[in-house]
DNA sequence: GCCCAGGGAATCG
DNA sequence: CGATTCCATGGG
């Protein structure tokens, strides 16, 4: 890793690095694509300006002692990413997840964002996942300025206290998962330590403990061990993950249950090959039929 | 209008 | 234990 100070701007040289797939993987909510190429991610109170260029990414308004203080570890950056792809399985699936994913970092955030947005996304889509949480943070985020503008922290614990069911269903639109917030945050308040106790555990026991939140179950659990404490056997098992893991099945290659030794990337890696496959499929549709539509159109005005 | 989603909890056998 | 069912919402 080579970072370069360019005025205000942080140049961080490094390989198997992309900003935009470390965003868009779904690891975490609080993204927008400003420009071609260029995010504002909000991460707890921190706002990011950021660009994937060649080689590297580019940082706005980066000091580099801030950032080899607060983010190298946040963008998980001093992991050897050639070490983790021999780590996984033999398989073709793997193999073209690998490419395609290639550059994707997990992140180190919040666990208590993560515990909140992963709730929220249970049983959900993420385009609404990220609504209800952008309506969280501006109803009950505090406001940071910024140097492009005015943006809104992740709530608080004790913002959060405020909100009862009803607002958390009227103003987020969370609807049932509105009770598992506040069972949460009532819970995380009467134990204060209870996210840090998970720091010291292990992953199992940090599992058994994190399932105690209502609304967090096996597979949120493993999301907030990922996401939040960068434990890498975690590895949520969705819908997605369940097709993905049965077609490595199928190939044959692979013993059943054997995710390598970094579950936690393969599962990242997989999730975002397979959710921006369909993605493609869906625009190539589109672009057809807006195809078809122009053909029939041109037809007509003959 | 129907299907589905980064599921969890309650209930039942 | 495992299987089933219900839950609220809105994008596709």
């Amino acid at each position: 890793m080579n970072l370069i100070q360019q005025g205000k701007n942080l140049f961080c040289q490094i390989d198997n690095f992309s900003i935009q797939k470390t965003l868009k993987c779904g690891q975490t909510f609080r993204w927008r694509e400003v420009e071609k190429n260029k995010f504002i991610y909000i991460t707890g109170n921190c706002p990011l300006l950021m660009e994937d260029v060649e080689d590297g990414v580019l940082f706005y308004h980066m000091e580099k002692n801030t950032f080899l203080r607060q983010w190298v570890d946040f963008f998980d950056l001093t992991r050897d990413m050639d070490a983790v792809h021999r780590g996984f399985p033999t398989s073709e699936l793997i193999q073209k997840a690998t490419d395609f994913s290639r550059g994707l970092r997990i992140l180190k955030q919040s666990p208590f964002e993560v515990t909140l947005s992963f709730i929220i996304s249970s049983n959900n889509h993420i385009p609404r996942i990220q609504g209800c949480i952008e309506e969280l943070c501006e109803n009950f985020g505090e406001k940071i300025e910024t140097p492009w503008g005015e943006e809104h922290a992740f709530p608080s614990l004790s913002a959060l206290q405020e909100v009862d069911a009803e607002g958390f269903r009227n103003i987020c639109r969370v609807g049932y998962r509105d009770r598992y917030l506040t069972g949460t945050i009532q819970l995380l308040s009467n134990h204060p330590n209870f996210l840090e106790e998970v720091y010291a555990m292990d992953y199992k026991e940090g599992k058994k403990h994190l399932m105690i939140l209502p609304g967090v179950g096996e597979k949120v659990a493993d999301c907030i061990l990922l996401f939040g404490y960068h434990k890498m056997e975690a590895f949520p098992m969705d819908i997605w993950m369940k097709r993905a893991m049965a077609s490595i099945q199928k190939e044959g290659q692979v013993e059943k249950q054997d995710k390598g030794k970094f579950p936690g990337y393969l599962q990242q890696y997989l999730f975002y090959h397979e959710k921006e496959k369909k993605m493609n499929k869906r625009c190539q549709r589109n672009l057809k039929i807006i195809e078809e539509n122009e053909r029939i159109r041109y037809e007509f005005s003959l």
